[in-house]
DNA sequence: ACGTTGCTGGACGATTTCGTCCACTCGCTT
DNA sequence: AAGCGAGTGGACGAAATCGTCCAGCAACGT
């Protein structure tokens, strides 16, 4: 289910070997995503994971394959978050209301926006060959939704009208849109009203009998 | 109104400079919205707009400057566009149902995302100084969506309890987000599903009295 | 007609950044 | 203990890109 990249690679490694790729993975990560893809250079990277030059050639010998590799790291991170236990396979109003509150909640992560969104957006037109794995991950990141709103709509939870899969790219281009607008204008309120409405509009499905405000 | 940017450099110009600058304006406004900022070096530029390197360090000094009158381009476009009498000030729930058909049916913008959002997306986390002329526009672009919700409520077109400012928001995410995941899937579904639900919830606040659907 | 101001052109230097190369060290196996 | 492979280190070369410099050209006013 997970994305499952450099797994290959990594196969070949000893134990410190592997260590060291894992350190320069997660560094790079945090730089990407505080700083962005082509505002993160190779000596940041080494500083920061304490390597040297040759040693990022030799666990990523270009820099796309560590965007790639970071990529994975991200989407696995976001993926698993939202497969976590909780939020109960979002096929519960409340389950979506949490989600959001996670994020409204939770001090200043808008300040650097989507770990996916951002880097999406800074690479869509540049690196034709990261498009498809993006896309694969976003798709991932839609049906987890769109499984849970179906649930909902079988289990009668929500009116038979409500469509899944409009609602599931409702939540998720509120959250990357809100989240956009919350990073330039450095204030979580879009986030906030474009994430409540969401749910608002969710709640709008809410078929009676199951009816109980959160 | 218009973000009026450059315009001091553009007054001691003649006639036949000014064409040049605004030449270059376009082409790089152009290579910009198609390949990014930082995939568009000065010899795109240079070649587009069929000028020598000179000029653009003449009407440009820095990269910076001309990122920054691409923007107020780019703003001045979409504001004016999002103010034409095309959406009669965005005070009916036809006038948005008009804007998402807009994009919905206009072949291909979504390949290259939103002129403006994806731009920010790009130099958000890096030139900071550019951060604040793109709050402004995008506060800007909501507050058009938000005196025309507040005018329909005024009217009593849409229940008093509607939030003119959360829906603005939420309009104005649900269409970056959507983009960005559009131009993520090299298809326009997300986006059309975003937009259509935005307008649903609006319609969920349509006051009885004034209920026709489109 | 002539000079000043603005416009144009190509070439150059400086900087950044990526990726490679060779030499050295560490740990494990034989 | 010796050898081999993996891991490590720093330095180097190559490429791209930005911005500057100086010289020539055009246009307008006096």
């Amino acid at each position: 289910m997970q994305v499952n990249n450099g797994a290959d690679a990594a196969q070949k490694l000893t134990p410190k070997g592997q260590a060291t790729r894992e350190r320069i993975l997660e560094h790079a990560a945090a730089l990407i995503y505080r700083k962005g893809v082509h505002a993160t250079n190779n000596e940041l990277v080494r500083r920061a994971a304490g390597v040297s030059g040759s040693q990022l050639s030799h666990y990523f010998p270009t820099k796309k394959s560590l965007v790639l590799a970071v990529i994975d790291w991200h989407a696995d991170s976001v993926l698993g978050f939202h497969r976590s236990e909780r939020f109960a396979s979002f096929d519960t109003v409340e389950a979506f209301q949490d989600w959001t509150d996670f994020y409204v909640l939770s001090g200043r992560p808008f300040e650097d926006g989507c770990s996916l969104g951002s880097l999406a957006s800074e690479i869509v037109k540049t690196d034709l060959d990261v498009h498809d794995r993006l896309a694969e991950v976003f798709a991932q990141w839609r049906e987890i939704f769109r499984v849970g709103l179906d649930r909902m709509r079988q289990l009668g939870r929500i009116d038979a009208s409500a469509d899944p899969a409009r609602l599931a790219d409702m939540f998720l281009a509120a959250y990357q849109g809100g989240m956009l607008l919350a990073q330039v204008a450095r204030d979580i309120g879009p986030l906030q009203d474009a994430l409540s409405a969401a749910v608002d509009h969710l709640r709008t499905f809410v078929t009676s009998d199951d009816q109980h405000m959160g």
